[in-house]
RNA sequence: GGAUCAGUAGCUCAGCUGGAUAGAGCAUCCGCCUUCUAAGCGGACGGUCGUGAGUUCGAAUCUCACCUGAUCCA
């Protein structure tokens, strides 16, 4: 039941045809403050076409609304606010969120159509850092809402598995590595080898020759080449799933760069064939002058293709296989210009679907102000900071509920659950300053407030004991109840808003809204107490347990039942 | 130099397509566990919404200029 609707047809039905029902429909706004009403419609827009105060326009229209279906409709300065009949309101939403259980805001707007998501994309023999985890855990949660709204999802882990760096670190590893090292550690190990690489070659440029020579012999399928390029990829990869199983996090596809070696060369065809290549410093460029965009290299003047090369090799590899429907990239802010060239050249290559392919940004994480880099030592390990926020809850449990059963399950989903949230409250082009302090954070907006919240929710319902509770006709009086009543009804809506606008923050937002409702409506009413309405507390009750849980699940959170 | 994004309370951020006295969390101070988990609830303190113009009945929100910061640019 779509309420601000049945607002919109009331006013527009006695405006004797002076704005339609879609006009005032986008007028009417909601009131800061319960008290002035659930939907408030301003009537500046009429004092022109009237010629009349919006006090005095307000003022009469409420004399000729019907008022049969609302609590009240009233006057307030130049405003008309509406008041919904709470017990109707309120018995809809609990029947239905009771009734639909975790399918309760799942829509079929996107009819099954396929969406790739590129996400994570850690680079192999490189630990994965505080960076990696925001894509990894924005396009978990994309994935996730993404399906809440009837797509169907696929992740891609676009591995970055190729690039002259694996010359480097092949040359380094026969130099001073061992077999036994890399598999104790092997990023760790890896990392070292490569480090050492750059130490060395600033006194020996010798070194880079035979990397060269190295990555040259990659390229051409050498054997013994291969076989260490594999076997660093799989060691790599083994480690960054054991971060992803940590996270809960797993992949459709890891096809990486390498995985395009070889649907390069029929991309540069089809530029040759469109015409759209140019010479330009000599060097292959595709001209974006129309796009206000500086020219996309294509190939370098020694004939070497580049990055976009690859990405355009890839989207096209995309839309055959998936035949997509959208198409998202959840690459930092930093690459911009980059997703703007790539589908400005599609477009000119004649690929319409290029329209359907997104690049979701997000904000830089910073330490102490500057940029994260492997190089300079500035590194925040994802790995060490879901450890610590584990560590954390496990003290915590110890303090607080220390007879906790499954204390160890808990600190895991309670101190990820941390990490991951605070990742996704914010919008996501913000950038953020990494402090371990408020990422491991539990009181106040925090992942395992919402989770502490439902586990209360749970814990009453448990109270309760296994008297069924009934879903139909609950009526609530008590006006506590009604923040998070209507908080409960605008789900569905807020999951097609997240949807829209890629914005898992949009659920997290709402997330702390309905438990903050609720933490305020536990603090003031004894839902356990025996009277005739008890029933409609417990549905009550159920329902956020219900609708908080699904939240945490579409950010990729778990929701322990007890902590 | 060009492009993009950002500038709201001490700190971190909300503020929907412009609308009713600018909202949270953290921090600080003060209350509330013989009622269902105090990882909670309530209260106090705290802001010339970067600056200056413009559009409008009405601007934190839209436009322009400037200042500051970040990022990108064979």
């Amino acid at each position: 039941m779509d309420y601000k609707q049945q607002v919109a047809q009331t006013i527009s039905s006695v405006l004797d045809g002076q704005l339609s029902v879609e006009d005032v429909y986008t007028k009417i706004e909601v009131p800061k403050e319960t008290k002035m009403g659930d939907y408030a419609f301003p009537a500046f827009a009429l004092a022109k076409t009237m010629h009349k105060a919006p006090q005095m326009i307000a003022q009469e229209l409420v004399e000729k609304i019907d008022q049969a279906g609302f609590e009240k409709v009233e006057p307030a300065g130049p405003y008309i606010n509406f008041f919904l009949d709470k017990k109707v309101f309120g018995s809809n939403v609990i029947k239905t969120v009771l009734s639909e259980k975790e399918q309760y805001g799942q829509n079929e707007d996107g009819k099954g159509g396929q969406v790739p998501i590129d996400m994570s994309s850690p680079n192999i023999a490189k630990p994965i850092s505080m960076g990696h985890l925001r894509s990894t855990v924005i396009g978990n949660s994309l994935s996730l809402i993404m399906n809440k709204n009837g797509y169907k999802s696929v992740k891609i882990n676009h591995l970055g598995d190729w690039g002259t760096q694996f010359g480097k670190l092949i040359t380094a590893y026969k130099l001073w590595g061992s077999e036994e090292e890399v598999k104790a550690d092997p990023i760790n190990k890896l990392l070292e080898y490569y480090v050492r690489f750059h130490q060395e070659d600033q006194e020996k440029p010798e070194l880079d020759d035979i990397a060269r020579d190295w990555f040259k012999k990659l390229e051409d399928g050498d054997e013994e080449a291969t076989e260490l390029w594999k076997w660093f990829r799989s060691e790599s990869l083994k480690s960054f799933k054991q971060i992803y199983d940590k996270l809960g996090i797993t992949f459709d596809s890891y096809k990486g760069e390498a995985f395009y070696n070889d649907k390069m060369d029929e991309v540069v065809s089809m530029l040759e064939d469109r015409n759209l290549l140019k010479e330009s410093r000599g060097a292959q460029v595709v001209d974006l002058e129309k796009y206000n965009l500086n020219p996309a290299l294509i190939k370098k003047t020694d004939g070497a293709t580049l990055y976009i090369t690859r990405d355009l090799a890839a989207a096209i590899y995309r839309y055959r296989t998936y035949d997509f429907v959208q198409s998202l990239y959840v690459v930092g802010a930093e690459q911009i210009n980059h997703f703007k060239q790539l589908k400005a050249v599609l477009k000119e290559m004649g690929f319409d679907w290029s329209d359907d392919i997104h690049h979701v940004p997000f904000g830089l994480i910073t330490l102490n102000g500057k940029k994260l880099s492997t190089r300079s030592g500035r590194v925040v390990l994802l790995d060490e900071v879901l450890d610590d926020a584990i560590k954390l809850a496990q003290t915590q449990i110890d303090e607080k509920n220390p007879d906790l059963k499954n204390a160890d399950k808990v600190a895991h989903q309670v101190g990820v659950g941390a990490v991951i949230f605070h990742d996704l409250k914010n919008e996501r082009t913000n950038s953020f300053d990494f402090n371990l302090e408020e990422v491991v954070r539990f009181e106040g907006e925090t992942g395992p407030y919402v989770q502490y919240t439902r586990a209360r929710a749970e814990s009453i319902l448990r109270k309760a004991g296994d008297a069924s509770i009934n879903a139909e006709d609950n009526v609530i009086s008590d006006p506590q109840a009604w923040e998070t009543l209507k908080a409960l009804e605008s789900f569905p809506n807020v999951v097609k808003k997240a949807a829209a606008q890629y914005e898992p923050s949009v659920i997290a937002k709402f997330a702390l809204h309905l438990a903050k409702s609720f933490n305020k409506y536990y603090a003031n009413s004894k839902i356990l107490a025996d009277d005739a309405e008890k029933n409609a507390r417990l549905a009550l009750v159920q329902s956020v347990s219900v609708v908080l849980k699904e939240a945490l699940r579409l950010l990729g959170v778990e929701a322990p039942e007890e902590m």
